[in-house]
DNA sequence: GCCTAGGTCCCGTTA
DNA sequence: TAACGGGGCCTAGGC
């Protein structure tokens, strides 16, 4: 029910405290010295080293340096995790099909092996999506320009289905692609494709509008828009959505502590 | 020089353990109860529950729960953490700037805090990917079209580098997208980009062509690449180079225990 | 610093 | 199942 440490455990008694994590539905963490196989959508090998081995009960397998934020190898969920000792060394590998996939970590010295029981919430609403965005002009249509009137939102086309479709103040259908966040050429060519593809199934001679809304555009962007006869609206998410958690900065209880690259800014504590 | 690892400390236990870790340089890990807290470039919230954080000494935070390859919430490298006790807890606030990005995660109790020395190589060296298929065809430029002569990599267009330029057979230029794997319409729309701004960049009537060469591609990348008089190339990078690790399955050494989803297949020791 | 594109991208949703 | 697009994408390489 709690958390289970295992310190400097021989090969054997890490792959029991494994087995028996796994079976309790338990995180597993390891750390020691490994190398890392992998083959599968690619291929890559990682001389010996001490790294941190994590294998969730979901089939996650994470393998983390010191470094990055993503792991140097992984393997994604759904893959099975076993766990064996051969040559005297515990070697973990996590497989799985579609598309065929396997990791291999050996570890030559293992460190520590800990279980840690999750719980609790796992999922997160995230403030300021595409989505948060949608609402902000289904709210007031005019952000995109006046006069403008949604018609419906995922709206089919050949090409795939658009962001917003609607028409302006003369009636003409308006193709609307969102993005939270400054976007490069691939946003155009995206709205060049929608608008494209409703154009053919409108009436011959009907112009269809294309519109970006998005908060900015590169240069380049910018460029493609104007070739493709398409126009951004410059537009962000709102910055919050009703739910805000920034309750803090009250009261003292303890002097804050610099840990990691030591700034050599005066600390006090606030923010 | 080795693991430290602290069980159920007191929260001023805890915080000096993370202090102590960071300044040797190392890789922290704390599991215990606690909420998450984001505000950003989004902003989000996670209520109670047990979770394992992740402090690398390069300032990435990782908050995992036991689902997903990708972490509930973190924060990039770059990032400042710092630690305090505040009303109490442990609270670790990892921040960074450009952008603006502030990640909280604040425990109720901690189960577990260890100081990781990781050491040994971070970056692996992976084959399978976009490199290796152009240097495939820079081998044997054939595998493109008979006489297809490469003549740069990355070459400059209004619209950004082109993967491989080249001519054909009748001395025509030709553009060559490489993909290492299934590609969608954002690849026959990119081709298209760095065709017609070559187009432009070449002598009036002279047709630029436009070869993407991939494993596969889409239905409607197809025909994208059809309506664009684009052609595909089916070729996938190699799936060795030179260097193989795929020496195993010698030699037993225990019995291989499954752990994780219980296959009812059976055991037995071979790959 | 921004821009551009690759990635073992991951991930959810829908046809 | 495959395909398509979003993502706090992350990350590397240029300019």
């Amino acid at each position: 029910m709690s958390v289970t440490t295992l310190h400097r455990p021989t090969h054997r008694d890490a792959l029991s405290a494994l087995s028996a994590a796994f079976e309790r539905g338990e995180l597993v963490t390891v750390f020691g010295r490994c190398t890392v196989d992998y083959d599968g959508r690619a291929a890559s090998s990682l001389g010996p080293g001490d790294r941190l081995l994590i294998l969730k009960p979901d089939g996650t397998a994470l393998v983390h340096t010191d470094e990055q934020r993503t792991p140097v190898n992984w393997q994604p969920p759904g893959s099975e995790h076993r766990a064996a000792v051969r040559d005297g060394r515990l070697r973990v590998r996590s497989v799985r099909g579609n598309p065929d996939e396997r990791l291999d970590v050996r570890f030559e010295r293992v460190d520590q092996v800990s279980a840690l029981p999750v719980t609790g919430g796992r999922s997160v609403d995230v403030y300021g999506s595409e989505e948060d965005l949608r609402q902000e002009i289904l709210d007031d249509p005019d952000l995109v320009e006046p006069g403008f009137e949604p018609a419906a939102t995922e709206r089919q086309t050949a090409a795939g289905p658009v962001d917003l479709f609607g028409h302006d103040d003369e009636g003409r259908p308006v193709v609307v692609e969102l993005k939270r966040r400054r976007v490069g050429p691939d946003a155009a060519g995206q709205l060049g494709r929608y608008v494209e593809a409703l154009s053919r199934e409108v009436p011959d001679g009907t112009e269809v509008r294309g519109v970006l809304v998005a908060p900015s555009v590169t240069d380049r962007a910018r460029e493609l828009l104007a070739e493709k006869g398409l126009s951004h609206v410059p537009l962000a998410p709102p910055a919050e959505s009703s739910t805000a958690a920034d309750t803090a900065a009250s009261g003292d209880g303890g002097e804050p502590t610099t840990v990691g690259d030591s700034s050599s800014e005066p600390e006090d504590g606030a923010d």
